[in-house]
DNA sequence: GATCGACGTTGATCCCGATCAATCCGCCTG
DNA sequence: CAGGCGGATTGATCGGGATCAACGTCGATC
């Protein structure tokens, strides 16, 4: 029986849950988890294209993927949408809500996705009696504002091909903090997506998927990514004034281990 | 001896600053603001050109501009530089410092500039103790999330006239919620800085300002704009997919006054 | 007032990547 | 298996804006 409950409460709670040190609980002890644990709302996995939220929604809770992945997109008027994000497990969304209390973006699953629910008024409440927590929720919003400067640096000033090696490296490093292979990994969003997200033609970047395969750097089948040749992506990245001492660094950690 | 006194402390404390309604004041009792404004630390003025905090450097504060305009860039290894932000009177600065504890972007001035100095550590304490502040901050920190998703649609989707356009009514709308002309003021930045900040060439942006002059939408001499027909500007930018009903919210407001 | 340098404007040319168009591939359904 | 459909690839052409180059303008300094 013991055991049952166990096995039950294994993957739903946040100390047995293989995210804590990317998500939130990071830095928090048993008994401070235990409380976020109270306030956490497992939901019921969304199906691909479901939505999480929608713009112009009233803002009521955070989101943490669990499994899965969202993509978070601004959609305009005219029927067009600019994907700003696209988050994996560990990782939160809604952030940018907290202002009018509505959200100004909207997200949908990519697959078959679960997260963590955050009521805000909880996570405002809980932050105020765990001043670790506070500080956690402070540095992932910065993280999400970080990336988002890199993101602008990108769509300022960097060309197609630096974009895309640019962001199969991102993908390759949170792939690896994550457990998974950096070398080898599915792409769970369309071309169509990559492009958007590049501020490119769709075109574009599957001539840049072909180049980068025929230079040897990359295998592509579908979806599937294979890095053959992850220094000289580096290098590509880095020719273009990316950092990426931070990839670099990881890269030897695992070689060491 | 009182009235002295009173002279000193008035533009020195939340209480009497005219920003307190845009920053971090707002929604506070007085009893409340009296607490915050111990820890906000005055500086000296910053002449034009001095850098408030670098890229690298430990991160120890929040800034919020008193007077005066600040251009926030991330410099790349190869020497060039993204602009992310320009931040007005009453806008936060510092905030994607959070994760690494370590500033990963450089601010300077760009003109004579006034700030106040919030040190992290008891601005999260003073959080804690007043709850009121911790929501005000995140929604200050949302706000900042909520306009670089603005600006990533901007470099990914949009043609050179409407970034201009854009980036045109939303110092109008800055400018205008901090009691100036929404329809003539001076920009801080120069043609080189605009450029670098919207993703184009700095012909481009000369070019799109005479193009502006001549159809009869603003006036431009030298740093001094006049805007001549807002809803133009606004109809330019809204039939490409921004969405300006905030700005047109404001402009019949202050035709009704 | 002459000189200098930073900043801004204007013109001519070029190229990266968008766009248009056709084809292909995998997958679903009858 | 045919047929249809969305996603992806490949080829041909076009254009917005970058780049290169020259010139104009203002303010500072002597």
């Amino acid at each position: 029986m013991n055991q049952i409950v166990n096995l039950k409460t294994l993957k739903t709670t946040c100390q047995a849950c293989s995210l804590s040190e990317l998500c939130l609980p990071r830095s928090l002890d048993d008994g401070e988890m235990v409380k976020l644990d109270d306030i956490v709302q497992r939901k019921r996995p969304i199906k691909k294209g479901e939505y999480l939220f929608q713009v112009g929604q009233p803002f009521r809770s955070l989101f943490a993927v669990r499994s899965g992945s969202v993509k978070v997109f601004l959609p305009t008027p005219s029927g067009e949408e600019q994907i700003v994000g696209f988050h994996m497990p560990g990782e939160l969304l809604g952030l940018d809500a907290m202002e009018h209390e509505t959200h100004s973006c909207s997200a949908v699953a990519l697959e078959t996705t679960t997260v963590c629910e955050l009521p805000y008024q909880n996570m405002q409440d809980l932050c105020h009696e765990i001043p670790g927590l506070n500080h956690q929720f402070m540095s992932l919003v910065s993280k999400e504002i970080g990336s988002e400067h890199e993101m602008l640096l990108m769509l300022g000033k960097k060309m197609a091909d630096v974009r895309l090696a640019a962001f199969l490296l991102n993908l390759s490093c949170r792939f690896r903090t994550r457990g998974f292979s950096p070398n080898e990994f599915n792409l769970s969003m369309s071309r169509h997506d990559i492009a958007n997200y590049l501020g490119l033609a769709v075109e574009t970047v599957s001539r840049l998927f072909t180049r980068f395969q025929d230079d040897g750097m990359i295998e592509v089948h579908r979806r599937l990514v294979t890095i053959k040749d992850m220094s000289r992506l580096i290098a590509l990245a880095e020719y273009a004034g990316i950092n990426c001492q931070h990839i670099r660094d990881l890269e030897s950690d695992s070689d060491h281990a």
